[in-house]
DNA sequence: TTGTAGGCGTTATCAT
DNA sequence: ATGATAACGCCTACAA
């Protein structure tokens, strides 16, 4: 790879110009510029984006750390984010977290020491002190969906219990009292917050809440498969369920497939989705949609005002909304 | 942040020793090393991979560049070679090279340039010249499914040709004549080898090809609904379908359930699938499968092999699958 | 308008 | 066993 100095030779200048050239800095003579710009051609030369981090402590670089790739979901989350950030022209790199806190710390470290201007995390596993200290470097981030006290200008946040219960309610109105819950990961805190939303619901219409009516699975299609065996074989009364992702939706789809079982005739069912799986099935379930989109867009947005140090980027804070299909019935 | 002086400092030695026990290379004595342990704890010191990067024209991290990501696919394929290269200890980036040369060009190049070990391509708009002239670079890559002469060994291969002449063939031997196609967009390589497939099966069994039978859309789920639409109002003797992305087959099912067609008895389909989406149907259609998380999983493999100089990395060769389900009809 | 030289945080080669 | 010191490729005062 040729480097400034060998272009710096053949143009025929000390390297401090072919550098001004580069980043249009300060004045230089039009036939210089042109000697610099053959001799680059010519050398087919691409400046160091290390060098030029490593000498400025900075990049065009915008780093996005997710807890995973699996899952439509994350898709339309990463596909959103390059989108708005290559508009700016800046180059996305990212990383994944994985599950663990230490995993999530070093994706977040490396990007930090390659000098990304600006991180968006999908942080599940670090705790809101290690992200408030975070927030003392000078590396600018955001928070998606998630909500930490202190760190109100950085926090995309979605209402995730507003969301469960508003889902519950619906299944309430239309007579049922036998509700079933497929719930995510219960320790963590999205989850957990959607399982108020169950419980919030339950309460406030009087219905006496059974722990097992409720069956953790980890979002994946074979969990709620295996999530609502155990809770039909356990409760043959339930009439309806509410399923914490659409996965898990698509997973007690196949159960009920298999056991010969009609939604809505036999069972409703209402799930949360962010990405449309839920009417692909047969029938349409009725959902809280979750805008993933758009809050990896409003999180780029956010980002990139924090960067640009604009004054009051309150970040939007983002409604559930019900989507009415085929597979509630009235009982 | 800490840099090795203040750590050389702190210990009271000089940065060539800090440098020696940060790499466990040349010998030290313990008591020194202990020093400058404290001293990396106390100050909380991690090295600048720039800077080591820049010093040694190395890294420990591997390049992964996708065309889009957009789609189940993808994600499966992210997670697939990211577990791959964690076991190795590897740090993976990913970035994207969208639809265009330059784009793809650009993220190749750009983490080339941050000294990337090894990369791995999901190039779609590269020349074949381009990818060949890539290959002379120190850099070692490895190309997911694509085929180039010239650098068999690190090509990770499906036979699209193969799978959508079985997947026709097997609509043909159910009785049907009158089989259109959903395409993806032709001018993709990969596209125009299922298609191929599809006609080669027509002309196999002596059964005229109508251009109109084909229609091309973007892999995506509205352009399955667009080109099912298009192919049914203009054919209505079509008893059979033939669908080149998951995606598209669940559009086409979208318009199926408007004109409540059903299938398979209106209608037979099959489609490619790699991550299941066609079991979420009702029914569940029959599909060739393109073992996308495999194909990661070797890409992964070779790559790893390249970059140790192992002799003899001989990527395998991966070959389409018919699974039989409910969508097709003898007719 | 252009060149010189020091610095960014490492590694690596010589010395000692 | 350890310390100087010159790279690595670039930027940026400061000079000229």
């Amino acid at each position: 790879m040729a480097s400034i100095n060998d272009v710096a030779e053949l143009a025929g200048v000390s390297k401090a110009t072919v550098s001004r050239v580069l980043n249009k800095t300060g004045q230089i003579r039009s036939t210089t510029r042109e000697r610099v710009d053959q001799a680059m051609k010519k050398l087919n030369y691409r400046p160091s984006p290390l060098a030029q981090s490593l000498a400025t402590s900075s990049s065009n670089t915008i780093g996005l750390v997710v807890t995973t790739y699996r899952g439509h979901f994350f898709s339309e989350l990463m596909a959103e984010v390059q989108e708005s950030v290559e508009e700016q022209d800046k180059f996305l790199l990212v990383s994944r977290g994985k599950r663990s806190q230490a995993c999530e710390r070093h994706a977040i470290n490396r990007l930090k020491d390659m000098f990304c201007s600006g991180l968006i995390l999908h942080s599940r596993n670090l705790y809101d002190e290690e992200l408030l200290e975070l927030a003392q470097d000078k590396t600018p981030f955001v928070l998606l969906d998630r909500e930490v006290k202190g760190l109100e200008d950085r926090c995309i946040v979605y209402e995730h219990t507003t969301a469960g219960r508003i889902a519950v309610e619906h299944l309430i109105e239309h007579g049922h009292r036998h509700i079933a819950c497929i719930a995510g990961p219960l320790h963590r805190t999205t989850s957990r917050l959607r399982y108020e939303g169950y419980l919030q619901a339950l309460h406030k219409h009087n219905i006496p809440v059974q722990e097992s009516m409720v069956a953790e699975a980890d979002y994946d299609r074979a969990g709620g498969y295996q999530a609502m065996k155990q809770l039909l074989d356990q409760h043959p009364e339930i009439t309806a369920v509410f399923s914490c992702s659409e996965e898990m939706c698509v997973g007690a789809f196949d159960l009920f497939r298999e056991r010969n079982l009609s939604v809505p005739n036999d069972i409703s069912m209402v799930s949360f989705d962010s990405v449309s799986m839920c009417t692909i099935l047969t029938p349409q379930v009725t959902t809280v949609h979750l805008p993933i989109k758009d809050m990896a867009a409003e999180s780029a947005r956010v980002l990139l005002d924090l960067m640009n140090h604009k004054a009051n980027v309150q970040p939007k804070r983002f409604l559930p909304e019900l989507r009415t299909r085929s597979s509630v019935q009235r009982v």
